[in-house]
DNA sequence: AAGGGGCGTTCCGATATTTAGAAAAATGTT
DNA sequence: AACATTTTTCTAAATATCGGAACGCCCCTT
């Protein structure tokens, strides 16, 4: 991020003090005097600001040690951020934006049961040929792209136990699906792998689908994003587009829901 | 907490737009005018102090919408605020104070499987009669005041499955050991109603001990401390003075551990 | 299409606030 | 007990903040 054009300086100093305090591993507090020199501020500037977020119990001083912590109002107004920024507030104005893009269908979906269930549809601009899933539709993990992401990263024995086989078979919906457990598992494997999921008609006869992983701040996959094609307008060149569109996007989105990279799960 | 003798105004302003941003619960976030009005501040130093905010990622910018709620370098944040204040974290100043005050031993114990850790332990001053417990010692939870504190809010259940019995007896060790099951959960529903635990030579001939409660931010028990006094020195005024002392202190140290009253659990 | 109201953003001069430093008080160390 | 280090108080100088005014933008109404 850019600099502010007018940064409120004395606001920066109070949120540096904040950030020197949270790398505190010492776990005993810091000093007036080590704060002083560690950010280069007179000894009754860092005394004044201190005072000032002690108050608002954004830190805590331990009369004994004279030293300054992290307080319980951060901890509280820490535990707002997920709260608003839950996969159900988020704005669709970048699924629109996708939309608009690639010009197809997108889909938002997360794990119900051992099902998919649509949590936001966008129509893709592209009128006379579109698939029609409705938010709220349930539908088989094992055969949409939205599916397997979402599962992709699950142990293997939960995987297994999910799939409510028929006869040891998958539902067989299309001549694509696949239906054998194995193959499955096999086809999760190349998802992780690829980062991606595709559904080559495995859901629906002339429907292609490809779809990216939406993390939260724990790092876990809660939803995925998907566009849906009908196969007529699918080549190589598409494909190889829209994977960097949903590339693009799954990241914005995961990034609102708080997903700060490979391993975002703080250390215990 | 009374208010700092200089304070930082500036910084007072950024914390409540901290503040009012965390309240907001449209989920929607809060513009600069509404903010303006609510703290009855300049539209541009709003914006001023807004951005530097969301320089440090405090907070974040919907550029769609023009409106801000908190970032995710808050939750980071505060998710150190516990870390740096667990219970073992915790310097001894406290019990050592309270161990001088009282006179006695001091233990603070954890639930470890199905039996009190002792975590930390001050010698009394009041040297020629003392108990020997030594930190990292395992004793039967239904014999000792810190475990009857501490699994005095599980539910029925839980305490019954935790109980290993000997043939549906609990171990006795003293002559007045609890040692029926049904017996120990009244005297559980006798140390919830009280608010603290006594154990009255149960675990040892001619000790007495009481407990409290230690809770951390989430309300919940997560340790006890207890003082443990010699039978010979126990009367009723030591009795009401130790209470009094032992109620002090448990309740500052679960204010270090983000105890914040009676049901502190952040709502939904 | 034009006008009006609301909003966010930029900029600037007045001035109120912050700042550093010195010094006092408190604390800890030799 | 004297010293060294830290925290806290206080003040005068100056800097950085503040609100107002103006601009541009978008949306809604007329």
């Amino acid at each position: 991020m850019n600099k502010p054009k007018y940064p409120v300086l004395t606001v920066m100093k109070a949120l540096e003090i904040i950030e020197v305090l949270s790398q505190d591993s010492s776990n005993r507090g810091v000093g007036i005097s080590e704060l002083s020199r560690k950010l280069d501020l007179g000894k009754s500037t860092v005394h004044r600001i201190l005072e000032t977020l002690k108050y608002y119990g954004f830190i805590d001083k331990n009369e004994e040690t004279n030293r300054y912590r992290l307080g319980w109002s951060l901890y509280n107004i820490g535990q707002m951020v997920p709260r608003q920024n839950q996969l159900y507030n988020l704005d669709n104005t970048l699924l629109i934006e996708l939309s608009q893009k690639v010009k197809e269908t997108v889909n938002v979906g997360v794990i119900s049961g051992s099902e998919v269930v649509i949590i936001s549809k966008i129509e893709g601009s592209a009128e006379n040929l579109r698939v029609n899933l409705q938010p709220g539709e349930h539908e088989a993990l094992h055969a949409t792209a939205l599916g397997k992401m979402l599962i992709s990263e699950l142990p293997e024995e939960a995987i297994r136990s999910m799939m409510d086989k028929d006869r040891g078979r998958l539902k067989k919906l299309t001549h694509n699906t696949i239906t054998s457990v194995d193959d499955l598992i096999k086809e999760i494997e190349k998802t992780k792998r690829q980062g991606y999921a595709v559904d080559n008609e495995e859901f629906c006869i002339g429907l292609y689908c490809m779809a990216m992983p939406l993390r939260d701040y724990t790092g876990n996959i809660i939803a995925a994003l998907s566009v849906s094609t009908p196969y007529a307008r699918i080549n190589e060149t598409k494909i190889k587009e829209t994977l960097e569109d949903l590339k693009e996007y799954s990241g914005k989105i995961s990034k609102i829901l708080g997903y700060q990279g490979k391993d975002s799960r703080p250390l215990p």
